[in-house]
DNA sequence: TCTGGGGTCCTAGGACCC
DNA sequence: TCTGGGGTCCTAGGACCC
């Protein structure tokens, strides 16, 4: 048995918590370089705004209807979710936190009324940190999603479903044709695990709503989709076969890319970017103890630009030896770049993506050909990735960087654009609230 | 003019082995 | 004319998630 406890469109949520007067009005969280809508309110949504809508196309709601873009502010979220997370999980033993505004948490082991409980638990997050959630539980993930999406979706469109499961929807011990009349309300593309493509797929075969998708026979769907969606199908039918994981496993791979603020041409401009991004990405490896034997490389015009030449490529470096160096995986980076670098297209975005990750205990013994000694520079490596590390903490990221990264953030070529960005309230001392008598 | 970032898992097919 | 059988490993690409 599991909940899902998830913030209501998180990131807007979280601002309107700092500017009440949000409340109410139709708000949308734009992406980096204010590109798209990554949230929205529900009066956004109501407005017919899509998930990952681009600004340009939807910013005429600004004059017509009032609409409020902020720049996404993802210290403020993690902070917020940080909070959001600790109230959450007293409501099982064991919590799994999924995204930045879900987690699921095991129920397994409780007594008394789930549902109170649940209830409980949703007025305390909205009360002490100001996050409306929505809670949903059931006999396994997919069908603790799916009651999760009932409670979010009974309260934003009365009508949908029984107003009884909005906010707090507990689909444990529901009598089967209760639990049959949901999911034949649940269009099948609403299910977790069921993407655009797949449900396209199954809407051909016949099967719309969640209820089709449950009465299939899992042997059948293996056979002709695949083992995941095979997996859905039993989680509908009410056996677990997604478990909790409640300790975050280490990443395979780790990435830091970014789409520029502006077209960048020049080979120098991208040395900068990508020196910073294999910084950060290299910073992430550290945080995880880990160590990457491979480094790729990528850069990119902007599909989007039709009268633009076309240019996207991507290459891998093998390190020397697995490392979380700094210096090696920058090194690695840049040579990537000159290998694909062409001059005269417009480069749109880039990145680099460590590969091969492994526990930096894991040390693969090697045949000493050189004349030198590797475990003293090693150590030597180490001590000065942990000094870079901590002086950056303490003051600030990008305090002690590489030469190659260039100049600071704000006269870089290739910097985001963020003109709505609101102040960190709860990150930075700058940005605390000020309250007037 | 203007379109995000960061992940995971699965599968098919090719290369290669004996 | 007619060209085996069984296996592993790796990679690219597709699908999904938030």
């Amino acid at each position: 048995m599991f909940a899902l406890v998830d913030g209501n469109n998180f990131y807007v949520s979280c601002e309107r918590v700092f500017r009440p007067s949000l409340i109410g009005r139709p708000v949308v969280v734009l992406s980096n370089n204010d590109g798209c809508a990554i949230a929205r309110s529900n009066e956004a949504k109501a407005l017919g705004i899509k998930m990952g809508a681009p600004w340009f196309q939807i910013r005429h709601f600004e004059e017509s209807h009032g609409l409020v873009a902020l720049s996404a502010n993802f210290a403020l979220y993690g902070d917020m979710s940080d909070r959001m997370m600790s109230l959450a999980a007293p409501l099982g033993h064991r919590q799994e936190i999924y995204s930045i505004d879900e987690s699921f948490v095991d129920l397994s082991g409780i007594v008394g009324d789930l549902t109170r409980r649940g209830c409980i638990i949703r007025q305390r997050i909205l009360k002490w940190i100001g996050i409306p959630c929505g809670i949903g539980m059931g006999a396994t993930k997919t069908l603790a999603k799916l009651a999760n999406h009932i409670a979010k979706t009974a309260e934003r469109k009365p009508g949908s479903y029984p107003a009884a499961f909005a906010q707090v929807c507990n689909l444990i011990h529901l009598p089967a044709s209760a639990l049959d009349a949901l999911l034949a309300a649940t269009q099948v593309g609403d299910i977790w695990g069921v993407g655009r493509r797949i449900g396209a797929q199954l809407n051909d075969a016949g099967v719309h709503t969640a209820l089709d998708l449950a009465r299939l026979d899992p042997a059948t769907v293996k056979r002709r989709w695949s083992v995941v969606l095979e997996r859905t199908v039993r989680e509908l039918q009410g056996t677990s076969c997604i478990s909790l994981e409640h300790q975050a496993p280490a990443k395979l791979q780790i990435a830091c890319t970014r789409s520029f603020g502006q077209a960048v041409l020049e080979h120098s401009v991208l040395q900068q970017a990508i020196t910073e991004f294999a910084s950060r990405a290299a910073q992430k490896l550290r945080i995880q103890n880990g160590n990457a034997a491979q480094v790729l490389t990528f850069i990119r015009t902007s599909p989007f630009r039709v009268q633009d030449t076309q240019y996207s490529r991507s290459t891998v470096v093998p390190l020397r030896r697995p490392c979380s160096d700094t210096r090696s995986i920058t090194q690695a980076a840049l040579a990537g770049l000159n290998a694909i670098y062409r001059p005269g297209y417009r480069y749109a975005k880039a990145g680099v993506m460590l590969l091969d990750i492994a526990p930096a205990s894991y040390v693969q013994q090697e045949l000493i050909l050189e004349d030198s000694d590797v475990d003293v520079a090693n150590v030597k490596a180490d001590r000065l990735m942990e000094t870079l590390d901590a002086i950056n903490h303490r003051f600030g990221r990008g305090t002690v960087s590489l030469a190659s990264s260039g100049q600071s953030n704000d006269v870089r070529a290739w910097g985001m654009k963020q003109e709505r960005r609101t102040p960190g309230y709860t990150t930075d001392w700058e940005g605390l609230a000020v309250v007037r008598a």
